[in-house]
DNA sequence: CACTCATGGAGAAACGTATCTCCGCAGGCT
DNA sequence: AGCCTGCGGAGATACGTTTCTCCATGAGTG
């Protein structure tokens, strides 16, 4: 009779009943266009409320779910972020600063979700095998090595990606990375004013931005205040290295009075071998190391560490590339800095293209020397709840 | 001059060079229809090596990537699967089990990658907004409530769904889990043997599969063998409420000689509150929690863990799901008895809809009376690396 | 010689949505 | 009376694949 009735007059197929309702049912049992339907749907197009809530109820009664396909291949927006981890071998995700990883990754997807995008781990291993099946309206990458191939060809071929960790060479379109030079430098101050003399580290032997920047900014130091540096290194991604070359650092002739490990684990490696030498924490040796984990809070004694604040750098991360995505049309070689003008949400604070984030110490009892009682805490009666 | 010219003659729109190369521009460059440069590149119809590697070359040459979306709306496939998991609050990830989820979710990305489909992470809370957004080939529940409503229509839409927990009233294709029943009887008896006489619990306030089913099996055991109850519950989402529930539980007037915790914390939780009651563990207090962390290799003493083996429940559980993608066309009311006959992969044991996976004890000193020292080992010298 | 058959490949129809263009129709204005 | 304007909505096209159908050709076969 209407228009709708010669509309649902193709779908020249054989008889599926079972098919999901597409926008074209829609349409023909509420008696108007695809048009329609479409705008009344999607809050566009001007339409009396009348009929808005009408149409919207036909598909809420047919069970209607548009197609994201449908959607993404009109739109060319697919409402995914990737987010791509460096691997160290062949597991998908890094065993260092795992902890780190997990509270960003949960920051990340928390704040994407909530501005309606959704992530999608992709390992940088996995070639064009997967990674060009899916379509990514931006990606995030974790720690990008110099030089990453991937980096480069998803840039280039328009999609904008924010990397955690200043990018070498990559041409990325912002970046998120905390001080590290600061957080180093300010926890050797705090080490030596507790009175330390000499301060070790430990460290890792890969290349990535963390050790890197953290190493230089020790070694820096060592040579602004004239000390000897102390350190030994380890593959990071080995958990058992970590406890044998706390070890090495320990048995070391020139002992140092406190370390700091750049690694999660490292804070019980230290204090399980300070323990075989008989060292006592923090008479004998002061301790930091940096971790996200709060077991560090129970340990006796408990230890000082360092937080990288990985669910800032998440939230920050996501906003910086849901910003550049919904910025700009479409990155055809536009410049960096005219990319974000006006809408910038995180206060109008940093230079856009690299964004240092502040770190966090959390000072316990093992880096402190006048302690006020570093025995064993009095038994607390039991409490409410 | 052959077919190809008047193929590409179309695009009647503005000149825009910048565009991504597209099949037809392939197949214009390489002077061949669309369909074969589809064919070629898909490894499908009949197609002389010749022009299969001629295509190819031409499509490398110019930089030519296949659209994720058009091939999804064609197909219906997008190589997505979801991961669901159950939100306590605001966050998106459960606090709880936290190690457990990452090495599960770790594994379960290693695997779906390793058969070409990605994931990506969705919390059960957000609802329509991005859920209808996606196009998923299937997903994965963790630990769905009863009657979850998300699972329901996602099963009624037609997409499969295999749960992590043995599900209470959902509908699912299938679902793994642990044998939360045989673990803790199993930990029961060896604390038995260890020299225990009054086992206690820490366990959660929660309604989830796992807690109940562990309490319930905690309970019944104590039925037959006679002992009294001796437990305290807590929120387990609640980190700080671990800490005075451990407190709690020693602190009764019946206070328990053996104590398993069912989650990751209630180790160090448990340790510190037998610290302060000045217990020895494990000489006054056995302890065993459940955990995947490794920490508690390294506390003093090192603790007895029962681990889910998270890594192997995310590979079968993605196996399974995509079995049953794969499997069958549409799953359009098939019945699930049908749905893998032949393509098991993972050995033909299991009854698909339910797969009970073994746990794992590892013990360490704190369950163990007779342990061959319990003193501070002798200082092992430097090895190498 | 007339015929099947395999080979190599072209044409065109979907997939389901968003959106650009355009059209009819009142009512108010000059 | 003609004209403009705003409202409500229909038609058609494009997004970029995959795939079903079908055609031309040359070689083998009775």
């Amino acid at each position: 009779m209407t228009a709708a009735a010669n509309q649902s007059g193709r779908r020249p197929t054989t008889s599926r009943r079972l098919e999901r309702a597409g926008i074209r049912d829609v349409a023909a049992a509420a008696g108007v266009s695809i048009t329609t339907v479409s705008d009344a749907l999607n809050g566009k197009g001007r339409l009396p409320d009348e009929t808005r809530s009408r149409v919207r109820e036909v598909a809420e009664r047919l069970g209607y779910r548009p197609s994201a396909a449908a959607r993404t291949l009109r739109t060319g927006r697919s409402g995914l972020i990737g987010l791509t981890v460096t691997t160290y071998g062949e597991e998908p995700f890094t065993f260092t600063e795992f902890a780190y990883f997990a509270e960003m990754a949960r920051a990340a997807t928390s704040a994407a979700l909530g501005r309606g995008y959704a992530l999608v781990v992709l390992p940088a291993s996995s070639r064009h095998d997967v990674w060009g099946n899916i379509a990514l309206d931006g990606t995030v990458v974790i720690d990008p090595p110099d030089q990453d191939p991937l980096v480069s060809e998803l840039y280039r071929s328009g999609v904008p990606v924010v990397s955690d960790g200043k990018p070498g060479n990559c041409p990325v379109t912002a970046w998120v990375d905390n001080d590290h030079e600061a957080a180093v430098l300010g926890i050797l101050d705090h080490l030596s004013e507790a009175g330390a003399r000499r301060i070790g580290l430990l460290t890792g032997t890969s290349t990535d931005t963390y050790t890197r920047l953290s190493t230089e900014a020790y070694l820096g130091w060592c040579a602004k205040v004239g000390q000897e540096p102390v350190y030994e290194t380890y593959p990071a991604h080995d958990p058992a290295a970590g406890a044998v070359a706390a070890d090495r650092l320990l048995a070391r002739p020139d002992r140092p009075d406190a370390v700091y490990g750049l690694f999660d684990p490292n804070g019980t490696d230290l204090l399980a071998a300070a323990r075989r030498y008989g060292l006592r924490v923090p008479d004998d040796l002061l301790l930091v190391c940096c971790s996200e984990s709060d077991v560090y809070a129970a340990t006796e004694p408990p230890i000082t560490t360092l937080s990288l604040k990985p669910r800032k750098i998440g939230t920050t991360v996501v906003n910086l590339l849901i910003d550049a995505i919904e910025g700009v049309d479409s990155g055809t070689g536009v410049d960096i800095a005219r990319l974000f003008p006006p809408r910038f949400r995180t206060a109008g604070t940093g230079p856009p293209p690299g964004t240092l984030m502040p770190t966090e110490l959390i000072v316990r009892a093992s880096s402190q020397r006048r302690s006020p009682r570093t025995t064993v805490s009095p038994p607390r009666p039991p409490g409410e709840v």
